[in-house]
This record gives structure tokens, C-alpha cells and sequence, in this order.
DNA sequence: TTTATTAATCGTAATATTGCGATTAATATT
DNA sequence: AATATTAATCGCAATATTACGATTAATAAA
């Protein structure tokens, strides 16, 4: 197995797993937060200052790129990596969904 | 492989993936959601709504708890899980930490 | 006491993730 | 043309995740 059952759920709680998946790693949240300090999107420097491997940085960026949540556009040699504010918004929107959801609960009345 | 080099990130950065690796589930999304839904706590429930077999679900419990998300009281032969309302806010306080982080972004600048 | 119910855990299988060295393809530079 | 730089990809190893049947331990009910 090792495979989610996709049927069960709603698109909603299907989306927002990707995202969190995508959000899942302590390296693709400092990959996030490097992109959008930089003044440039010179992104090669990811690997130089996370301070992992340049195949793993890679395949964190693929993992972010896959959830939606950077683009790369090539500049010669080099790629440019960006947030999309765009997926950002909708991450927000689909967090505010959960917590909506979430905010009903009378958890407190029982344990 | 396969573990997280953790020494290189922030206590911030690990402790938002370790929620996000939480909600990085659809099955996961769908029992909280379950549990503030319900009137009651008695959770045995969430089996037959979820669709998934009693030991997988009993495991995603266990990944909830892990994160602190969750709480578990025995009541008899029954187990009441309980959303903990506190740990929901340490969540939304960390994402918004994160999307503070990520505002300043100028990726339409270039991408 | 015997039987039923509940939920955790064990064991197993399939698949996914994390990490990196090595290679590759593409573009720049000399 | 030869060389350097960049970043994706391949291949591999270690570990984690997802799923479930079977078992187990605990409590409740008969």
C-alpha cells in the first residue's frame, strides 16, 4: 500500500493536504522564505545558504513546483525561482476553510 | 537517508513543518474536521466516517497526537478524541509567522 | 465467568521521502 | 572548439508513510 485512498475525501481536504504536504519540511519552508527575501530571484544561491546538497535542494524546489507554490523561469544558465502570490492566496483560503471548519468544535466540553 | 539534516533550520521552520506534516493527509484533515463537528467526543465514530480500516485510522490519530493537534481521554471501553483549541492556536499563530515571512516577497518583480 | 466491544499495536507489503554523489544537458566564457 | 557553470536527473541507500489483517489488552455486558 503506501498509497492514499483519494476517493475518500473531498477535492478540499485533498487540496489542502497538497499544500501542507508541500509545506511538510523544514527545508522547503526556509527555500520559501529565502525566495521571498532575496531582492533578486538568482536562486542558485538556495543551495549556498540552505546548506544542502544541490540535488536535494532540487528536488525540494520539484516538490514546491509540483504543490504550485514557485515558478522557474530560465535565465541562461541560471533558474529563477519565484513564489507565486498567487497560490499563496489560495492557501490562505483553503487554511481559512479549515480553521472555519475547525471553529465549531466543543472539544472542550469533554476532554 | 531518508531523516531531515535538522540542525539546519530554525526552531520555527521545524516546528510549522512538523504541523504541516500533520495536516499533509486528507484522511487527517477529514477527522479533525469530524471532531468538531460531533456533538459528542465518542469517536470510534470516525472509523465508519472516514472509510478507512480501524488500524489506519487509529494510526492517523496517533500522527495527530504526535503533533499535539489532538488529545485522547479513555472513557470505558471507548477512547474520546478531542481537537486541542490551544494547539490550533500555536498552529495559526506559526502559519502567519510564515506568511509575514513570505509578504515581503517581490517575486512579481521578476518570474 | 464468559462473551462482546473497543482501540492500540504488531507484522507485513507497497510506496514515498530525504539525501547525496555522479552524470547529463544546456548555456556561457575563453 | 574547449572549458566552465548551472541545475535537472539518475541511481542508490536509508528511512518514513500509508494501509490493513490479525492479535492483543482493557473494559463492559451477559
Amino acid at each position: 500500500m503506501g498509497a492514499t485512498k483519494e476517493q475518500l475525501f473531498t477535492d478540499h481536504q485533498t487540496r489542502l493536504a497538497a499544500y501542507a504536504k508541500a509545506l511538510a519540511h523544514p527545508a522547503r519552508i526556509a527555500i520559501l522564505q529565502q525566495l521571498s527575501k532575496l531582492d533578486s530571484c538568482v536562486c542558485g544561491d538556495l543551495v549556498t545558504d540552505i546548506g544542502l546538497a544541490q540535488a536535494t535542494v532540487s528536488q525540494h524546489l520539484k516538490e514546491l513546483k509540483k504543490a504550485g507554490l514557485i515558478q522557474g523561469t530560465i535565465e541562461g544558465v541560471r533558474v529563477c525561482y519565484c513564489i507565486d502570490p498567487e497560490a499563496l492566496t489560495i492557501l490562505k483560503k483553503e487554511l481559512n476553510l479549515l480553521f472555519d471548519s475547525l471553529q465549531s468544535c466543543k472539544s472542550t466540553e469533554c476532554c
